[in-house]
DNA sequence: AGTGGGACGCTTTTT
DNA sequence: GCGTCCCACT
């Protein structure tokens, strides 16, 4: 160990917390001063690093928990982080600067909101309100949205954001076709409309406060004279702002400690930036790095299916993950071969039967699919099996639209500025607002330079409004007031429970006959109830926007099913990796919009996969495969040819049957080992080779005729279904 | 103002 | 094949 720079007594027996770590883990908790880059491969401790860390800090008296700015990408992590620390101090860890980027930023720029024009009480936009936002935008600077999609500009404004790039920074060369090469206005006029708001979108948040930063000295100084130390977690998922935020708020002492694994960067889509850590020992000089290798999580076969997969990527800062375990022995990564996705969807339901059968518990299986849509015919195998499951990442509660509707009144409650939020509610229930009254409004809006609530108020009391209209308008206006008052008397949560009661918005959920509608009307009672865990309404409306998630999905016996992004940081005693297949994974749109480098990022989503597994993987293909309305065939992933031969066993579709003594389609060339089984299978015989010319027929595809033959893929003309790229052991001579 | 039907598109997603 | 979004019709 470098002894200059630990600043802890060599002569000093361990504390208790650190005799609980390994080598490099202590390394990396007790260089606590200058810059120091943790990799962490998978399952190497990460967590338990980050925080040790951090309650190290405390407990040696090197800053007090208002001095440490800790920074994570998700609420669950920081969470996580939360109460791991207050366990280690043995309190609760209370005046902590810990939460995710995009929190910590909310909360410095509250304080410096009229730097850039807004007040402290500024609304945070969804990306719903963004993109309704932007279409105003665009509507009003007559860019059509047929040609020019809204959501398109959208994307390229955010990634404007994750560059740090704010309108006046942008250089001549990033205009595109777009709009005609109007985006850079487009862009300006979106933040204008956003600072007239008062409102901020996500990537605002980082955007100003960097922004501040840079240009501000007053405001660098007092972060620098506040933070001590810099923890950030997921160092390879961070974008170029949060990096420049991060480098800006670290300058004034230096010590900052990242921990990633440029392995598990998954993220470039949108705007993570790997260089971001392989470049961190020039950014900050004389940094040191400690590489985690040791895992605890994962058998031997696993993880050396993994490293050899791995292996395969370029410009790696390199690391080799090796077994902690002393149990680490156990059963090679299972290949299983299938006719079609019906058959893998069968035999992954019926292998989690087994599992169950065998008394291993649900919440230890995960299946893990590339693609959303992909968790569909699992689940409806798993429903016909009866074996509970969840889906991980649905809709988020606050993204649910009876919570949007309950929050948008809350919104114009607290600011009535707030038009998106006007806009949402105006009609919701129903108050025969239409095109024609909307319009009216929003011509006085902009005549009159008044929010639309204003304008609202004023078209009632001139007859600008007429009819029914009026009268609930009218209506709605003088509740507002009347709610207004009773939030300041009697506090927000009566006030939002008579809103949405006397608003009529609960008797319209009551009166409706959906099956969804009790769920709703339960989820507006959580938000009442939740309500009240915070002392103001602008408090709770940061929350819900930037931290308020579903509950739901908590606990319980029950198998889980969720994509590979998903899965980031978590692990499972079992996990199933299906649909590995050219074009599925790797993605085929991956590999067409960024090449090599989108190869190498599904590579790293595979590693992601497979390091999630502590004792049982299971990766699958299948050769037919129903893609939107038609049947695709498909040939196995790259991704298995990468894993090692000496940790898989494969399988096929025809030993797999007979040992589930299931009728499956003749389709698999008979397997050559008499004996082979689900345990030890062997990999399917190659069939005769079949040349150019040659006559096939195939289950699906009927008879045809091979045009070409590249190793076992064989493009074949078939007589009836036309061309398609089959491999050849789905076929038969004939 | 509400609804019905046709066109479209369809990777990953946190905050 | 399905959900959603928008427009046109009523």
């Amino acid at each position: 160990m470098d002894g200059t720079r630990s600043s802890v007594s060599e002569s000093e027996p361990p504390a208790d917390y650190l005799s609980r770590l390994n080598q490099e883990q202590r390394d990396a908790v007790e260089t606590v001063d200058g810059p120091l880059l943790v990799l962490a491969g998978a399952g190497t401790g990460k967590t338990r690093v980050l925080t040790t860390r951090f309650a190290h800090i405390l407990l040696t008296k090197r800053a007090f928990p208002n001095q440490v700015l800790a920074v994570t990408f998700t609420n669950k992590a920081a969470r996580e982080m939360r109460e791991r620390v207050g366990a280690m101090l043995g309190r609760p860890a209370e005046g902590l600067w810990l939460g995710t980027f995009h929190a910590l930023c909310a909360r410095m720029l509250r304080r410096h909101a009229e730097l850039v024009g807004l007040t402290s009480g500024f609304t945070i936009l969804d990306a719903d309100d963004q993109l309704r936002l932007l279409k105003q935008v665009m509507d009003a600077a007559r860019v059509d949205a047929k040609r020019w999609p809204p959501q398109a500009l959208m994307g390229q404004i955010q990634r404007f954001k994750d560059r740090g790039l704010t309108p006046a920074r942008l250089g001549p060369n990033e205009e595109s076709e777009f709009a005609n090469g109007r985006v850079g206005e487009l862009y300006a006029a979106y933040q204008a409309r956003l600072v007239a708001l008062n409102a901020a979108d996500f990537g605002d948040l980082l955007l100003y406060m960097t922004e501040l930063l840079r240009t501000r000295e007053d405001v660098l100084a007092l972060y620098h004279q506040m933070f001590r130390y810099v923890l950030v977690d997921e160092y390879q998922d961070t974008n170029v702002v949060q990096y420049l935020w991060l480098r800006l708020l670290a300058q004034g002492h230096r010590n900052i400690c990242c921990v990633g694994d440029d392995d598990q960067s998954i993220y470039s889509w949108r705007g993570a930036e790997v260089e971001n850590i392989l470049r961190f020992e020039k950014d900050f000089v004389g940094a040191r790095i400690v590489r985690l290798e040791r895992n605890y999580r994962s058998t031997e076969p696993i993880l050396a299916a993994a490293a050899a997969l791995i292996a395969h990527n370029e410009g790696r800062l390199g690391k080799t993950l090796r077994s902690g375990r002393e149990d680490a022995a156990g059963d090679p990564v299972q290949i299983l071969s299938f006719w079609d996705s019906d058959e893998e969807g069968r035999m992954v339901g019926d292998r989690i039967a087994a599992l169950r059968q065998e008394g291993h518990s649900l919440a230890e299986i995960a299946i893990l699919v590339r693609a959303g849509f992909q968790t569909r015919a699992f689940e409806e195998r798993l429903i016909t099996l009866g074996i509970p499951y969840r889906v991980v990442g649905g809709l988020r509660f606050y993204e649910r639209a009876e919570i949007r509707d309950a929050i948008a009144y809350m919104r114009v409650l607290h600011q009535p500025s707030d038009d998106l939020a006007f806009e949402r509610i105006i009609n919701v229930p129903r108050r025969g607002v239409g095109d024609v009254a909307m319009r009216a409004m929003h011509l006085a809006s902009q005549t009159e330079k008044v929010p639309l609530t204003v304008a609202a108020e004023r078209l009632v009391a001139s007859g600008g409004l007429k009819g029914r209209v009026r009268e609930a308008v009218g209506e709605l206006m003088r509740s507002f007031a009347r709610w207004r008052e009773l939030s300041a008397r009697e506090g927000h949560v009566l006030a939002l429970a008579t809103m949405l009661d006397e608003s009529g918005y609960t008797g319209m959920w009551q009166q409706d006959k959906s099956p969804e509608a009790p769920g709703r009307l339960d989820n507006l009672k959580e938000l009442v109830r939740a309500l009240a865990d915070f002392e103001t309404l602008g408090g709770f409306l940061d929350h819900v926007s930037l931290v308020m998630e579903n509950e739901e999905n908590a606990g319980g016996e029950r198998v889980s099913l969720m994509t590979l992004h998903g899965a980031k940081g978590l692990e499972f005693d079992s996990v199933f990796l299906p649909g590995w297949e050219e074009g599925v994974f790797p993605n085929q749109r991956a590999m067409d919009e960024n090449g090599n480098k989108g190869l190498e990022e599904e590579r790293r989503l595979a590693y992601v996969g497979l390091t999630r597994a502590r004792r049982r993987a299971f990766v699958s293909h299948a050769a037919n495969r129903r893609i939107y309305a038609n049947w695709q065939t498909s040939i196995p992933s790259r991704f298995i040819d990468e894993l090692p031969e000496a940790h898989v066993a494969q399988s096929g579709s025809q030993a797999l049957a007979r040992e589930q003594r299931l009728t499956a389609p003749a389709v698999f060339p008979v397997v050559a080992r008499r004996n082979a089984a689900w345990e030890q299978p062997a990999r399917p015989a190659r069939p005769d080779k079949i040349p150019v010319g040659g006559r096939v027929f195939h289950q699906k595809f009927g008879y045809g005729t091979v045009t070409t033959v590249d190793d076992d893929r064989l493009d074949i003309e078939f007589d009836v279904a036309g061309a398609k790229r089959v491999l050849d052991r789905f076929v038969e001579k004939v």
